[in-house]
DNA sequence: GACCCTCTGTGATTTTCATCACAGACATCA
DNA sequence: TGATGTCTGTGATGAAAATCACAGAGGGTC
């Protein structure tokens, strides 16, 4: 059962659950549980089968898969008001986590049992578009970075990451290579390049952007 | 409107629609088209709107993304029964296209308004299933894909790709590199590889699979 | 300050893949 | 039987990225 504040937040950043009928809510979300999970915890990795539906209060996920060699590359992140699609997947395919997902920072998070999304799913035509848009915007994000991993150099797609983020960033290479798939050294020499254009100023665990016009450029090149 | 041939075929390739009403499902079908499209059509490509929800009743459409410099890359295959889940993404979250899609061989296929979708989708659980299994199947997929292109190296892939295919495969090395995103020189010189190996027997568009084991081990490395 | 740990810079080397440039093989068809 | 077009083999070359191996630099702690 939730609190009065949780509840609220949720609807908060969950806006098409409001839509539904108060009483039907309410016994919905009694079966809901609320976790609290500290930051850099493994949440799901591959292979577990999964039990819920996360929605999101605060902090975020980063979804990744790790190579054998210790390479990691995200496919993407979830922030409030997004929820784990991934989830989605394994409880309506009956399928496994085909991903790993770790907490970015300190993870606030409502927990529904597959039973209550299913039941939201069939009944509430709010709720079901929510989720098919969430599913349509990953599989187009995946088939944007597929493209990239594919053809697009690295140069490029670090640039293309940067300017995403705003400045002055506070990362360290590892922590940026390991979002591109690709090594620390690399990702710390072609910074290196472009704060020889001028591009960027870089500091420890720090890069602050100066030209955000050229790098742009750069990137769609 | 469908001819009788055509609508049993439709049912048989697509089960979930036999549990509608008769009625209701006639009236839905009356706005559906029937298309025949020859091979090597560009079905659907980047950045088009899309009209319809395609019902694949024979051949299929190789699902791609274009590099500027000619390159391509195979994201996934679309067979009877199947249907084009990315067209779901356009008609649900009202974005575009973001793939090319080509047809492999003719196609025939019904064509379902975007208002008959969104009907069957609000009113249907077996079809609504249906529609997020697929959701759930590309993204996994994908998935996958992204992990294989980022970390795998490319005689792996080429070794399960072809495990996957029957043998003979007949196919052009360029074919076969399309589908894995790379160059056809590269294609060719790791089958000589196989070959050499004693793993595969090469002929002219012709892949012939001897020693399956093998390259299932060398693959799966 | 001495110590330690993490983060960063950088050269050297290697691997993988792409690209370019042809030559030869095979198939079809006029 | 040429003639043509597609498919394949292959060497040479180059670019991108990974890997290895350290050397410092910066920041914190005792």
């Amino acid at each position: 059962m939730l609190d009065n504040d949780t509840q609220s937040r949720l609807l908060q950043q969950y806006p098409m659950l409001r839509e539904l009928p108060a009483a039907e809510r309410d016994s919905l979300l009694a079966s809901a549980s609320v976790m609290h999970i500290p930051a850099g915890t493994v949440v799901f990795d591959e292979n577990q089968p999964c039990h819920g539906f996360p929605l999101l209060l605060s902090g975020s996920i980063r979804v990744i898969k790790a190579a054998p060699n210790g390479r990691e590359l995200q496919l993407y992140r979830v922030v409030p008001g997004e929820s784990c699609i991934l989830t989605s997947g394994c409880l309506l395919g009956h399928t496994r986590y085909q991903a790993r997902g770790v907490s970015e920072e300190a993870l606030e998070m409502v927990l529904l049992p597959a039973s209550s999304f299913n039941i939201l799913l069939g009944k509430h035509e709010a709720f079901r578009n929510y989720v098919f848009l969430l599913f349509s915007d990953r599989l187009t994000d995946l088939m944007q970075l597929v493209s990239a991993v594919a053809f697009q150099k690295l140069d490029q797609r670090l640039a293309k990451l940067i300017i995403n983020k705003s400045s002055p960033i506070h990362a360290t290479h590892q922590a940026l290579a390991d979002e591109l798939g690709s090594a620390r050294e690399i990702v710390s020499r072609l910074l290196k390049g472009f704060a020889e254009q001028g591009w960027v100023k870089l500091g420890r665990e720090q890069i602050e952007i100066i030209d955000t016009a050229s790098l742009k450029k750069f990137a769609e090149l």
